[in-house]
DNA sequence: GTCGATTACGTATTACGTAACAATT
DNA sequence: AATTGTTACGTAATACGTAATCGAC
């Protein structure tokens, strides 16, 4: 077998085509480099170069092998990646989710509960997703906003939460008790991207170009601030202490604007999620 | 990048299961394996194995490293392998024939004009394979029995053989001039294994039943010897010198019983062969 | 003179072996 | 007591750097 220096070098002298160009790029000096290859052309039995004076240049078999070389390299290469990967995958749980709120209202009792695991969150809009992710192990917690008629997924009922409209208090829509989709209509309203499934349903009743879609959180306060446009907000948000002076919230009444939550995993790992899933329950049930 | 020695240290580890084992696999002491499996983890920065007193078995990780290390080790050997080969091909001429006696015809003018090559030769029964096998590079030259119609193919005729049968000089069909395979039918007749296209020729005339095929030249001459049953002979093989006394040899009138062997090379290649082709035709003249 | 490769020599790294030890069986 | 793995230490192999040399442009 052939050492992976040498064909870490010998990769660069053939890519590079000088010994010299080479011996910078891997920062060691050319007599050493001199010397690897002729040690490669030892080992192999075969001649590698044509070499003339003060030239060196890959034969025919040096091209061959500098194919292969590579990819052993690559074999190589890939061997580490996949490890490290496995590896942190053992240590790390990911937890997808169909909307922000639950990400955040987790965290405490997810780490408090997989002790000595990373976390790994991810938003993604539709369940349909989420339950591939579990069923693939991309994601080994989920949260839905439709209970899954699947078997193989363990599922426990988590919170949940209603869309709400903030306006200026002067607003036409301000003296009523509550609105609907179809009072929206037409309104410019603000909004972040980063909803999850929300974006779907406000699409499902207002058109996009009615909706003034931020691209982060920030650009949304900011012009909430200089503005006086009216923009989604939660129950679960305004719980959190998300008011501004001089707004008033409106519920939503369509049952679209009414989600509940689940917290999902593979039925098959629900044994390894115990302690988070007692924890939350107690915890619901105390809200 | 990880070393090869260490993935092979690894690898042997993984599949022995004790390090004592691997060691002596190895030839190499435990406690040099010890470190090379801790260095192993360190420079990958992953546990791979579960330590637990004087025992050390693969952790999870470890039993996918160690897929991966084979992978890593296999790209490497066959890099190794396609090397050694293609380097021996580009130093070797393979000659493919479909009869015997032109391979040591030939070898002479093969040794002379083709300076500083190794010679490869195979006995393959059937013009077709040694078409194909000129054409994906297995042979650079072959001997045909057929004028191949084909324009890739660059033919020159080369020399005759005329199939003989040696009978005791007692024997009924001793007294004729020549014969037929008709002739032959039922006789028990001798012959080797090793005689290429001539082998479908006797078979195509003559059932197997009564062909006794020996696997081996020395085992054909000791039956020879120790019988007196008929056997196969030639003109070329005559020429030669290989007579038997107290035999006679008779020529077979067949047309299938006389053959023209042509040397052929594929089209693209003509020129490299070129003085062997002229010794070649100078040769057949002079015959 | 500059560029690129090789050779010769000394050095630093490092992989290995030996010996001693620890912990199971 | 025998088996298996680890630690400590010295040694030997070897990969590397420096300096000098050679040839070509």
């Amino acid at each position: 077998m052939i050492e992976t220096y040498l064909l870490e070098q010998f990769e660069a002298v053939a890519r590079l085509g000088t010994l010299l160009a080479a011996s910078e790029e891997l920062h060691v000096t050319q007599p050493s480099l001199s010397r690897s290859m002729k040690k490669l052309e030892d080992e192999l039995g075969v001649s590698l170069f044509v070499r003339e004076n003060s030239k060196i240049a890959l034969n025919e078999t040096g091209r061959l092998a500098a194919e292969y070389a590579k990819r052993a390299l690559d074999a190589n290469q890939e061997m580490i990646d996949r490890i490290i990967m496995f590896d942190r995958s053992l240590k790390t749980v990911s937890l997808g989710s169909c909307a922000p709120f639950p990400i955040n209202e987790l965290m405490p009792a997810l780490q408090e509960n997989l002790p000595g695991k990373a976390l790994s969150t991810e938003l993604q809009g539709s369940d349909e997703r989420l339950l591939n992710g579990l069923k693939n192990h991309m994601y080994q917690l989920a949260v839905l906003h439709e209970y899954p008629e699947d078997k193989a997924i363990y599922c426990q009922r988590y919170l949940e939460e209603k869309l709400y409209i903030t306006l200026p208090e002067d607003h036409p829509l301000a003296s009523k008790k509550a609105v609907s989709f179809d009072d929206l209509k037409g309104l410019r309203i603000l909004m972040t991207a980063g909803v999850g499934f929300w974006m779907d349903i406000t699409l499902k009743h207002l058109s996009e170009l009615d909706l003034l879609i931020q691209g982060n959180m920030d650009a949304l306060l900011e012009l909430i601030d200089a503005s006086s446009l009216p923009f989604f907000n939660s129950d679960q948000m305004m719980k959190n202490g998300d008011i501004v002076p001089g707004r008033i919230s409106l519920p939503i009444t369509d049952s679209d604007a009414h989600a509940t939550f689940w917290l999902a995993c593979l039925a098959s790992e629900q044994q390894k999620y115990r302690s988070l899933f007692s924890a939350v329950r107690a915890a619901t049930i105390r809200i």
